[in-house]
Formats: structure tokens, C-alpha cells, sequence
DNA sequence: CCCCAAAGGAAAATATCTTTCATAATGTGA
DNA sequence: TCACATTATGAAAGATATTTTCCTTTGGGG
């Protein structure tokens, strides 16, 4: 017991329990091939992996014990040691509770009722997984900031360009100042003017997108705290972030884009962000929030009550 | 190897799951002090076992490796290995065996980590609520009015405004005419031109939204196909919509504000739409789909592979 | 009081996991 | 296209953990 409590103070990152295929299917993409393959065992058949030993695993998927300790590692353990403990510990959970349930790709000819049930349970799963996935140290820090903020400026093109203006319209409901830029060089010239004390938010899913990396960029060299929310925690954008959140995306295909999954995960994430604000500004917001919630309701339901 | 052998002389039998402590209780008698002790520690605490390695184990119950490792034999288990393993199966089942508690109201003093399992936890339930309302009939009478039409015009404004442009988005990767209108008087001035073939879709959580009603109103009169995804099917909207989509909103509060959960609602059946004409226009939307696939693929992972 | 047998532990032997390092594969820029 | 830089990968050395061996201790009978 005790070590536990050491470990999970000084760590800093407790390792999962249950939310290993979720973490699977969000580093996936940053893993190289080898590793994938590991990855890819480790989640599809936990029981039989857990009763291996580095060596077997190594054999099975056909790579080396370095590499499956890599794995590992990525993972988020210390060691094949401790994955293997957690995929135990996973297989005995899905082995007392139910089914997995089906997971099959949306399919040309599928009925309609198919498609809505495909998705839904697609968009529940992403959701999961974001949650699991979600560096809560990471998160609290970005609130923060954002909460002790000037100014928020938020990058995001396209799909993710709609996420940056839900934000937006959220954040100033409570009173914080944030814009939204999809037009790169407007974002520029917005960062240039950007200090300590104010904060840049990227979202990309790629963690690639120039457009969006570049004003982050210029924040990051002004001085200002930035964060980027971002599927791969890899990828380029990170470099100029002083806080990454991750998002996650289920795999996708021809018919589900990876901008529908990615949507939902940054979405989730920025929801996150703007409650944890809200609480931290609770004097100041209270009175804009139930404002906005008394209007709405006013509006909306004249007669039928609540 | 070796171990394989022995197993197989010694008895056979396979190694208990969750049988444990039953198995202790049972055995206790039969069991020298310090194997008592061992398999006491065990039953009690079988989560903080998992975590020790035989050395740890046999100093917290101040006895030594080799007495460990019999009374794992005793329980049953070829080795302490595969006891531990076991312990941590466990572990894990009893920790999911307690309640999720996620279902409470978020407050203003919850850490950060309740905030994203409350707030996902939401999302995913506003998401299996909406896939279950929906009525599948009328969105695939949508689906089947945008796959014909000529031009779509979408209305919102706010929150709702965001979910209209993220369907222009898709609709437009597929090769659909759709225009999003947050301006009422400009989309008045579009719904004007519309005829028959062409399709409205209005997007409004409350349904009494006038700056979205009246360019639906506008549309439906000059012949139109018009759709409303609302979440008040008896609300003002829906006397100008062919078709109805509903939308669900999960119980709301001050840090919950509604937008958050219609809006997840919305896009679900957004992204029903958009594979819903995605399928009918198979032929067409394949290519335009795999083009954006494989630029994505591309770009943001050359060395990835798949 | 001495001897025997069971219990228990120290340490050697073995298996397993981790790290290091050299090599191969891959992408990059001229 | 080729040389170069970078990254990925596996073989083997090194470190830990587990198991076995064997010896010491303990607690009764003769």
C-alpha cells in the first residue's frame, strides 16, 4: 500500500487499469510498425498476451523483447512487467463483464438504423477513450492559465476550426477574452501582439498542420503559454506547446472520416477546458452563466415550466 | 518448460481466477504460520500484493522469498508469477465492480479528473439517448431529399451555427451544394431562390429560434424539401418542416450548460446525415472520400505506414 | 539430554526483464 | 539518383526477479 501511494506521487502518471485498449488505439498512430504489431496483440487479446513472457510476446508478434519493452513504455508503464500486470487485470475485467460489443466498419450497403447505431457507439467509444487518455495534470495546467489569462487566441482550420470557435463562444460567455483564427495570417499578426500572461491554444488533430503551428509558433516565441490539442502527441506542433492535450480518434475508414472521431475527442477536451475555467472563475461566471441559462430558458419554454 | 512438466504431474489444475480467497480460507488450516501470514496479506489486500515482487511480500509479512513462493504452490499457482498475476485480476475486478458515482451534478469544487469523467460520461449518454429517439424513417427520407438535391442550405446561429457549418463541411467533401447561413437576412435572401429539389435544413435546439425559422419558413413556401433537427419536436420549427429530426439534451445545469449536450446530440445526427448521403451517393462521394483519405494519409503520417 | 522431523530462511541457480549498442531501414536534401 | 542524417530494430550484455537448493532453527518425543 504504501508503495503505491509513493509511486503514483512520484510518478506522476499512474498507469491504467482498464483503459488500455483506449490508450492503444490513441497512440497507435505515433508508434512505429513493430511496435504496432505489439500494440495491436496486446489489445486484441489480452488473456493469452498476459500469460506470455517478454520473450513470447516478442516471438508472437514477431519482434524483439526491446521492442516489446518499448511498447511498454509507450504505453505508459514502467515496464513489460506492469503492462502485463494490467493485462490481467484486463482480461479478468472483460472476462466477469460483458461482450465486447460489435465493432464492425460501416458498410455501403448498411440500413440506415445501422448507421446510427455504428456511430453512436463509435462516438461513445472515442469519448471513453479521450477521457482515459486525458492528462488531467496537463489539463489543470492549461485551465489555469487559461483562467489567469489577458487574452486567449485559439488556431484551428478546418473541422478543427469549429471546434476553436466552440471555445470561443464558450470562453465569453464567462467573461474570458478569446478569439478564434483560421485565416493563418491573421493568427500571425494576432500572436506577434501576444505576452506572458496570455494564452494560445493550437487544435490539430494531425499535430501537423502548418497553418496552425506557425502562430503557435510566434505565441510560443512572445512569451505567451501555450497549449496544443492534438492527436499526436508526437507530432510537430508539441514542440512549441508548454502544455499538450491529447485527443484520441477510433480508427477510421472510407465511410467515418477521421474528422468525426477526432471532432468528438477535441470537442470533449475543450468542453473540459472551458468547465474547469468556469470553476475557477466561478465569482465572475456565475453571473453570465445563469444569465445566459435564465435568457435561454425565458426564451425557449414560455409555458411549459422547466 | 521445466515448470510445465511439473505442473502437469503435480495435479493438473489450473489456476483459480477469482476463487481466492476461498482457496485461502480452505487451505488456512493445512498451512504452516508463516504461509498463514503470507496467504492472510493476500486475502486481505489483494490490489497492494499485486504491486510487490516476492522480496516485497516476504518482508511485509517478515517472511522470506522461499516461503512465499510455497504458498503460492499451495493455492495452487505454479509460481508466485502467476499468483501475482492473478492477484492483479482481481484487483481489477473488484475495482470494477464499485460504482461509476459519475452520475452526480458537476460542482464547483470537483478536481479537474471528475470534470472529464462526469463531462464524458454526459456526452456518451446524450449520444445512446439520441440514437435511440431517433426516428430513422424521417432521417432517411432526409438523407434521401439531400442526396437529390441540387443546393442544401443550412441554417443556425450560435452553438448551432458551429454543428450546420461542420455538416457543410462534410457535405461539401462529398460533393454536395451546401451553404451554411448564421446571417437570417441573408438566409432569407438564399432561401428565396430555392425550389423544389432543393432541400432546407434548419438546426435549433430549442425550435423556437426565430433568425432559423423564418428562412425555413421562407424555403418551405417556395417548395422546398425542408428538415429540422431540433430538440423540441413541438416546437415552433417544426410547423414549417417536412421532416423532423430530434435531437436530445441531457439534464443541464450551471456549470452544464446546454449547448454542450445538443451539441453533441446535433452532430450525431449531422454525421447520420452526412453517411446517410454519403451511401446514396456512392458512386460519386467514393473518390472525393478516398481523395481527402489518402491526402490526409499522406500528409500527416508518410512514415507511419498504415 | 539427544535425536528427528518439520519449518523457515540465506543464498545459489535460473528465468525473466531491461538496457546498450551496432546494424538496418527509411526519409531528406543536394 | 546518391550520399547523408535520422530513426527503427534486434542481438546480446547487464540487471532484477523468481525459483531452487540446502542448511539452520525450532519443537516435540524417546
Amino acid at each position: 500500500m504504501t508503495q503505491d501511494v509513493k509511486e503514483i506521487f512520484a510518478g506522476g502518471a499512474p498507469p491504467a487499469p482498464a483503459a488500455l485498449a483506449a490508450k492503444v488505439r490513441t497512440l497507435a498512430p505515433s508508434m512505429t510498425r513493430s511496435m504496432q504489431r505489439v500494440a495491436e496483440a496486446v489489445a486484441g487479446d489480452p488473456a493469452g498476451c498476459a500469460a506470455l513472457t517478454v520473450t513470447g510476446l516478442a516471438e508472437l508478434t514477431g519482434t524483439s523483447e526491446a521492442t516489446v519493452v518499448r511498447t511498454a513504455r509507450l504505453l505508459g508503464y514502467p515496464g513489460y512487467r506492469d503492462l502485463r500486470l494490467a493485462l490481467a487485470g484486463l482480461a479478468a475485467q472483460q472476462q466477469s463483464g460483458r461482450a465486447p460489443a460489435v465493432t464492425a466498419d460501416i458498410a455501403v450497403d448498411d440500413p440506415i438504423a445501422d448507421v446510427v447505431a455504428k456511430l453512436a457507439y463509435d462516438e461513445q467509444q472515442t469519448l471513453a477513450d479521450t477521457a482515459a487518455a486525458l492528462d488531467t495534470a496537463q489539463l489543470g495546467a492549461a485551465v489555469a492559465a487559461i483562467a489567469a489569462a489577458r487574452r486567449v487566441d485559439i488556431y484551428g482550420v478546418g473541422a478543427s476550426g469549429l471546434v476553436a470557435q466552440d471555445l470561443v463562444q464558450k470562453l465569453m460567455r464567462i467573461g474570458v477574452m478569446a478569439h478564434a483564427h483560421s485565416d493563418p495570417h491573421l493568427a500571425v499578426t494576432g500572436a506577434v501582439q501576444l505576452r506572458a500572461k496570455d494564452v494560445a491554444i493550437a487544435i490539430t488533430h494531425s499535430g501537423s498542420t502548418g497553418d496552425v503551428i506557425e502562430p503557435l509558433r510566434v505565441a510560443f516565441e512572445h512569451g505567451a503559454t501555450t497549449v496544443a490539442v492534438t492527436g499526436r502527441p508526437s507530432g510537430p506542433v508539441t514542440q512549441y506547446a508548454d502544455h499538450v492535450l491529447t485527443t484520441s480518434a477510433a480508427r477510421e475508414s472510407e465511410l467515418r472520416p477521421a474528422a468525426m472521431s477526432s471532432r468528438t475527442s477535441q470537442l470533449l477536451v475543450v468542453d473540459c477546458l472551458f468547465v474547469g475555467v468556469a470553476q475557477r472563475t466561478y465569482e465572475t461566471a456565475a453571473p453570465a452563466l445563469s444569465a445566459s441559462y435564465e435568457a435561454l430558458a425565458h426564451r425557449h419554454s414560455p409555458r411549459t415550466g422547466r
